[in-house]
DNA sequence: ATTATTATATTAACACTGTTAATTATTTTT
DNA sequence: AAAAATAATTAACAGTGTTAATATAATAAT
């Protein structure tokens, strides 16, 4: 039925209008401001239209997120280049670092909002495949660094998680306001480096010690 | 002037009113529950009422904040017993797991919502004092097993903050619904365990070696 | 003791929020 | 052209934090 395709591209198509609006507002005006009112007024519908094309609000937020996503993975291409894996390991780190800074609104959503996941409760059937990605890729490096026997012998999913609770504590305490709390705020990102970097370098086996 | 100082004493026991009315809502209703006019029903007083002992919502957030620390202190005591540094850091690091997993409307306020940093930059010197001596007291650990050799060398303040933003990466995703999109639900709270129980033990230096 | 003053508390209101039910307008099908 | 289905809107609910204006109670001065 061509008609009854035709229809759902239309209504794709408005989801697409939701999104890009909701987007603009939370790039531009913090995630504070990103309201279905608002939302509405941008692409000239009613508020309660919206409701039509979206469960509710945390559907809007869990789509922004998985957009987040897309572009946390552009932003580790650069990873593809590197063929150390333990440089690889830290320049995701620090890629990981970086997107959290340059894109807090989008790293809220993703990683510290809890009305995504809402949404994923909702929705879908639990599966975050999104994030499931991003974290297999993290594994695959820490397993090519084990393999290579490079880093400190641990189970593979024990190592990503706490490379990963290490960056995201970072970010999301920089993001919070916590860590300019404590030290003079010039210092702080330098700080969050000079943390990832010392990780990694402590879990590294030194050069000398490897047997490859 | 003793009567100015009973005016004192009551303006301040009507605080204390308020602030255990608060703690009531948001450890029995969760968090999104403490709004001003349930404190105000609690307390039988009018919503505006509040305003005259309080500045606004965010410093009453604040406080409750500030209580959370004592409580987090006061589960730290069982530190004061063990002698060994890495034990005792190792310790410290459950125990802020274990409070965060007890205590996730705390814990949110402590180290994720924003709003009692925005009363702490509006009323105090931006000192934040509670959290400055959590931080020592790990970086009094820290020092102590750099000093006796039992940890890979380093900056305190790296190495702190380092150990600070992996434990609390763990319990804020866990709190904030990351881990258990990922992993089945019985195995967070083992695998937080287990990746700071990795963590430390990596960061330590073997026994052979420690020249003490 | 009664008035004037100050401190405390309340009511009314503002400008918002997400969301649902009931209507109206538009498009599609018969 | 009339009937049915779809799309969009208006009105409304039950909330939110907060401010300004008003009323009540406690204290100070006459």
């Amino acid at each position: 039925m061509g008609i009854e395709e035709r229809k759902e591209k239309q209504k794709h198509e408005i989801q697409i209008k939701i999104l890009a609006a909701s987007m603009n507002l939370f790039l531009n005006e913090g995630f504070k401001n990103v309201t279905i009112r608002k939302i509405a007024d941008l692409i000239e519908y009613s508020p309660t239209t919206l409701y039509l094309y979206f469960k509710d609000k945390n559907e809007i937020l869990f789509q922004l997120c998985e957009i987040g996503f897309v572009k946390l993975e552009e932003q580790n291409k650069n990873l593809n280049s590197v063929e150390n894996p333990i440089i690889r390991l830290m320049n995701m780190g620090e890629n990981f670092i970086r997107f959290g800074l340059e894109n807090p609104e989008y790293y809220d959503l993703m990683f510290i909002q809890i009305a995504p996941m809402k949404a994923l409760e909702a929705i879908k059937d639990g599966r975050w495949t999104s994030a499931d990605q991003a974290l297999d890729k993290l594994k695959n490096i820490v397993s090519e660094c084990l393999a290579k026997n490079y880093l400190k012998s641990g189970d593979v999913n024990t190592i990503a998680l706490t490379v990963w609770a290490t960056v995201h504590g970072l970010v999301s305490l920089a993001i919070r306001d916590r860590l300019n709390k404590l030290v003079a705020e010039d210092k702080v990102i330098p700080m969050m480096y000079q943390s990832l970097h010392w990780l990694i370098e402590t879990l590294k086996i030194p050069e000398h010690e490897q047997i490859s």
